[in-house]
DNA sequence: GCATTTGTTCCACGTAACGGAACCGAGTAC
DNA sequence: GTACTCGGTTCCGTTACGTGGAACAAATGC
């Protein structure tokens, strides 16, 4: 019966006391994707902490995982993912759109250089594809499943230009803005001329600014609604390939980003 | 810690009605997994059986998943794995025990053939891990991510031979035993006799009964409780290797699979 | 020794999850 | 045309499941 219930909107709490944020199922997948975050098994506490749920709640949901054969316990107090997910993760790894893989394909065709795609993960951008240069190989540090910053990488600072201002201001609070390079943007100034720089060519340009010798190019790749999930990138080395020619691939690249819409 | 969580109890139904199986974790589980499953995107009453839920709460449940990123609607009608999945997927695969390779590896090294490292999974057994023999590379239908019945497979008979008989048995029920060469087991009593020789000699033979051609060894994997969980197998082709040296690789074999124990 | 950190168990509470049934809407057969 | 089927969506009364602070235990640090 809706009498006169006039509560103002309040997020209603739920369960014992206050609660932070989230449906079960929410808090569920970020404790998952706690457990399977880089950096070897975790314990739980750091879990609960990097889900941003209650350790209590955490242990629950944590043994309820385990029961599931979705995390295990490797060592006797930590975390790591279970073959229930392992199962998962290869299926959904081969279970990618062809069109992804000839987009990326024909980026490295065009340019003849390192092709990256990554997407947005919180703080972070995740490598999700690599394809390397045959023709030069050289190593960057990048490996599928790596997390990078998102203020020293071209796809990280795309996805910040095209997030909204106070949702990037708030990654950006939770991050801070460590360098990695001198190259690094490391003051809010520096980075919100960068971004607007990003917004108005519709790219992004790292210039050594994430790994030493190291260029990029990336342009963003957007889900229906308009919102930034992730972008691509073209990768040179510094002193191989002059930053005027890296530039020269802004029509392509976004081509592509542009084709991958619709595939993530 | 986290022990086994031994389900004892009833279900014990819930809502509105009575209802079929599992807490509202483990539904978004078999959903998240049923919507990765091979064979592209998957439409809705599809995925509410392959999960066994209800398709009004599967309705509910993707509709949250979706809003999440991890899955998306490909087509108007049909769910695909989202791109929080996919990063997900590309940590996991990527954060990967070291030791896992490196005794692959060495299988590999020892019998100079390709070595495959499978998950079971319901009715099926997943491909996880491949490691081609680069002297002599043919082309087995096998890729990671893929779905392999179970008593056709030497994986899968590992898995059937090391399950409890009443659990070996539904999964049999609920998946039949369709031939996929002239050599397949396709009788009950066939495929019993073969499991017993499987459990006394510890590994097993898949003499081309999932594909022309293609013998495999293989040897189950367990969990801390004895469980099969998955299993290692050498595949080699029918002509090149004669059975006896095909045989000859089972001790290596077991030994891989005592080593894989620990880090699944 | 005390202080700190981390993992685990308890438990009163209420909402958020449940799923059968009814409802559409598009095909398709007849 | 109507009737039937099948897939997707919405409703809604019921309640059991999840909730998280607090207290506890165990390991570590100083």
């Amino acid at each position: 019966m809706a009498a006169e219930q006039q509560e103002s909107a309040r997020p209603a709490p739920r369960g014992g006391r206050t609660s932070t944020a989230g449906t079960a199922l929410e808090k569920s997948l970020r404790i998952l994707e706690a457990v399977a975050a880089p950096g070897g098994p975790h314990r739980l506490t750091d879990i609960a902490r990097a889900a941003a749920v209650p350790k209590s709640s955490t242990h629950r949901i944590l043994t309820a995982l385990a029961g599931q054969g979705y995390v295990r316990s490797a060592d006797e107090v930590r975390y790591a993912a279970g073959p229930r997910l392992r199962t998962l993760a290869a299926e959904v790894s081969a279970g990618e759109p062809a069109g992804i893989g000839q987009v990326l394909g024909r980026l490295r065709q065009a340019t003849g250089q390192t092709v990256h795609l990554a997407l947005h993960s919180g703080e972070t951008v995740t490598y999700i594809r690599k394809l390397e240069d045959h023709a030069r190989p050289f190593r960057t540090a990048s490996r599928t499943g790596m997390r990078m910053p998102l203020h020293t990488t071209a796809i990280g600072k795309c996805v910040l230009a095209g997030l909204p201002a106070a949702e990037a201001d708030a990654l950006l609070d939770a991050a801070g803005l460590p360098g990695r390079t001198p190259a690094s943007l490391t003051t809010r100034e520096a980075l919100r001329a960068d971004l607007d720089a990003v917004r108005s060519r519709g790219w992004a340009l790292d210039d050594e600014e994430n790994e030493p010798g190291i260029r990029c190019i990336g342009a963003a790749v957007l889900d229906p609604s308009g919102r930034p999930v992730g972008g691509v990138s073209v990768t040179t080395v510094t002193f191989l390939v002059p930053r005027q020619e890296l530039e020269s691939y802004a029509p392509a690249l976004r081509e592509a980003a542009a084709a991958l819409a619709p595939l993530l």
